[in-house]
DNA sequence: AACTATTAATAATG
DNA sequence: TCATTATTAATAGTT
């Protein structure tokens, strides 16, 4: 509905396709919520993104409304319970082949040996290591920024209680410092609760460098 | 969104709630198969009316989309009867850690969100980032020299054949361009005979569930 | 249902 | 990804 007039159609474009999604998804889902606030219904949606990726919404919630579904004469008759073992199975296996693909990218960044991959796929490897690093790269600045104003506040604040130091000097060498290359390679998990980016976290502050 | 801006809570009037109803449940199935279409998702809606009537939308169908969303990895765990195989659904379980863990760094490299990492844990990607970029460099160049070498070798078999070119100015060049545009890059080799793989899938290819 | 005056959603852009 | 903005699309109130 916006700039352009845009036809209903798949979008070959993988990154336009990504943000068009994550916009209509948004508004999916406020619309769904609107509907079911409005008239008093009751509304499920769930979405599996081209990546798999699952997200749903539900009024009063998604396992309710599928469990209303469920009961209903309409759908009663269709399925009653034909699966389970065979289909844990299948998505077993699904699920698996799924994992063998991330982990071959990751493969890649750990050292893996790209003797197989075409001069194009090398490329789209590439591509893909640049932007993640490039974002990395951003966030790690935002740590040392939100680091260094710390340092300087309680600095200015020392020197408004008499304290006789020269504050820049060796703030902004500290953090400049070169990084050692440590090979190791992260375990990564996404909860941590362990966040502290204190003023300690300053010592160990390797700053990226090089191209990008 | 029209004539008057309107308050999003429940109408009280039943007439006009059931207008209401009706238009905006056209609007919201339009928009879910919009965002199926265009952004290759599944998607589910599910709608009762307040008068208890059941109305949905599937792509591919309802219930396709619930039973996918039935054996997703964020719902199994919560699934109502516990009747799966013990070594199944361990075996599953550890499963699903381990490609979460492939999953979280992949995500990183295409686009995800590094909000929540700690400074470590960036510094970390970021260096497992680099190592793997230098490897993907290191290796695109060797397709590179075997271009260069084929053409320096066509070059030398026209200079005996009696052509009069100078080979070595331009060679170096030429080939070290022509690999910028990275945007077309992604869809270029998009194969859609396996159209509803995952994005990993379409980058890589048959690459991506090899073994190493 | 149809009709519009408006608001809301969003494609393109930065 | 986030913000902005120029447009289109959805729709509340009215007929």
């Amino acid at each position: 509905m916006p700039r352009d007039k845009v036809e209903v159609k798949r979008i070959e474009n993988r990154a336009s396709m990504q943000v068009t999604f994550s916009k209509r998804r948004k508004g999916l889902f406020k619309k769904a919520n609107e509907l079911a606030i409005m008239c008093d219904a009751d509304v499920a949606v769930i979405v599996f993104s081209a990546a798999k990726k699952l997200t749903t919404f539900g009024s009063p919630s998604v396992d309710e409304v599928i469990e209303r579904w469920n009961k209903h004469p309409d759908t009663i008759e269709a399925l009653k319970q034909p699966h389970l073992d065979l289909d844990v199975e299948q998505e077993f296996q699904r699920l698996k082949k799924q994992h063998d693909e991330a982990e071959f990218i990751v493969r890649q960044l750990e050292g893996g040996d790209l003797e197989n991959l075409s001069l194009e796929q090398l490329n789209q490897l590439e591509e893909m290591m640049q932007n993640g690093l490039v974002r990395v790269k951003a966030k790690q600045r935002e740590h040392y920024d939100g680091t260094i104003a710390g340092l300087q506040n309680t600095i200015h604040i020392m020197g408004e209680n008499g304290h006789q130091i020269k504050p820049e000097v060796g703030v902004e060498n500290a953090v400049h410092q070169e990084r050692r290359s440590t090979d190791s390679v992260l375990t990564a998990n996404a909860n941590h609760e362990d966040d502290h980016d204190d003023i300690l976290s300053l010592r160990l502050g390797p700053y990226a460098s090089q191209d990008s």
